[in-house]
DNA sequence: CTATAATAGACTCATAAAGTCTTTAATGGG
DNA sequence: CCCATTAAAGACTTTATGAGTCTATTATAG
């Protein structure tokens, strides 16, 4: 059980974004170098992001991608969820509509973790990845 | 991101034989008719227990499967340890053994997540796959 | 001995993640 | 108005893993 290389990817991406200039764009090429990774598929990821909500996107000449303004709204759980969708963590094969116990249990568990993971703001993490 | 069908299974395996009588073991055939499954491949999944240390197997006839005596000590996580494995929620890509700040973000999280799961004996369930 | 039951390993099949290639649409600057 | 730039979209390939089967081997109670 383990989140994807993508949401390694986006959470990267949006760090950067967050510590960077915000009245500058940063396109996917610049993006993808400093996560070494290629622009095709970055650009993939990026638009979910898009259309979570996460950020702001700009096409044609100095196009990029821009946070938006509610940085410190924009916390660790939706960036996840923009990548990993909303499925969730534990799905029972029997009981189906009806309480199984097993499965409650795991959702509490799930319900836990997401809590938690809302609570940390990507802003808060200073001096990584950080636009020179 | 998801636990596997296979902890399903072996969840409800367990708490199958945590209401069933110590002294009688169970076999994979029957389980596998009480969780509609394959006896072959549950069979696999039961051994992964038992190389946990979750569960006592005896071959030959009237052999099976019996919980350890130490019921109230199985917790969610060891059942779901033994089949999902320990590799960890999340691995940053880069800043390798540095201190990545995103990952040390989600590995607070995941052990939360198994905090709780370590709490919750699969014993305190009742009622469930109750053994007639 | 023999029927029963777990264990082991090689194998297949389906699905999803990871990534590429190409085309299309949007847009700022000259 | 044109063009270079940049995001978005879709079809495609590759690879890894989960899910499951089949067959053979080992252990053991009666």
């Amino acid at each position: 059980m383990k989140y994807s290389q993508a949401t390694d990817y986006a959470l990267h991406a949006m760090l950067y974004l967050v510590n960077s200039d915000p009245d500058k764009p940063v396109g996917v090429q610049l993006l993808s170098e400093k996560l070494t990774v290629s622009q095709t598929y970055l650009s993939k990821l990026m638009t979910k992001l898009v259309k979570a909500g996460l950020i702001h996107s700009s096409s044609g000449a100095n196009g990029g991608y821009r946070i938006k303004r509610n940085q410190q709204d924009i916390s660790f759980l939706d960036i996840i969820r923009a990548i990993e969708g909303t499925a969730s963590l534990f799905e029972c094969s029997f009981n189906h509509g009806n309480g199984c116990q097993i499965q409650q249990v795991v959702m509490d568990a799930e319900q836990q973790l997401e809590q938690y993971l809302a609570s940390k703001k990507i802003a808060d993490l200073v001096g990584m990845h950080k636009a020179e």
